[in-house]
DNA sequence: AATATAGTTCAACATAAATTGAATTATATT
DNA sequence: AATATAATTCAATTTATGTTGAACTATATT
């Protein structure tokens, strides 16, 4: 009788899916994220394409950039211009764990440990042994 | 001289990725989903492994129910139990949905329409034209 | 030197969402 | 009938996060 355990790769992995989940699930981020994969890459136009006001673009840009899926990069002879844009390893990074976490065939067909079909109920035993101190 | 359009899809594709990713963007929901991908199905076994109160685990299973991820199913013998499971054409129009959007193809090596390297700047004339009343 | 531009930073505010505890529903067990 | 069980619903609270406006930095233009 086995005690369940979480088998995802390991929790690092998931907490790491989660940080950039978070960051994506925004809808004015997701938007200029967007942006950013169609190859638009200063704050000024965000701004015009998504009329928002600079200093909040800068703010979610500012989250993209901490978990590493958007670079900056200021302008060579004019150093007032900034240009963002995607970082293609984490953009990689990304699509092979939410293709893992995500994947169907992960799906386990498993019987219920609780409830009636299970060998044994919830409240039996499912707690830790008490004899490990 | 093209005022820049957003092209993903459309928006309507990219709200309902948004819905998707804010269901998952929780710690919590992103365990108790991945127990879900496990085979875990009912409340109570989930909060054995989580250590989270039935409530609560309740209240997330909603979400990501309400968007249509997870599905429910009460034991047909005891019908008190209630087992959880993955939608998988749901799992699979999310895996499509994301696929699409994060496809690294996707990016463009397109020149700033703003800074010192586009032909015109941002205030010249990105507004749309005054006489169109 | 004075002004304009691009963008950021900061603090205050508003909003949304997670968490908690108590009460409730519905079913099964004794 | 009385009690136990699995899970939900509800209202209250807390926590996190997006938004706003003003001030600031740094560079370029006139």
């Amino acid at each position: 009788m086995l005690n369940y355990i979480e088998t995802f790769p390991d929790s690092v992995e998931m907490e790491e899916l989660l940080v950039w989940l978070k960051a994506l699930a925004d809808p004015k981020r997701l938007r200029i994220f967007n942006l950013l994969m169609e190859g638009v890459q200063c704050n000024c136009e965000i701004g015009d394409v998504l009329d928002m006001a600079p200093n909040l673009i800068s703010h979610h840009l500012n989250k993209l950039r901490a978990v590493g899926l958007v670079d900056a990069e200021r302008d060579a002879g004019d150093s007032r211009w900034i240009y963002y844009s995607i970082n293609r390893t984490a953009l990689e990074k990304v699509n092979v764990a939410l293709g893992a976490f995500l994947n169907p065939q992960r799906i386990q067909p498993r019987q219920p440990a609780c409830g009636p079909r299970a060998e044994s109920a919830c409240t039996t035993d499912f707690s830790l042994n008490k004899d490990d101190e």
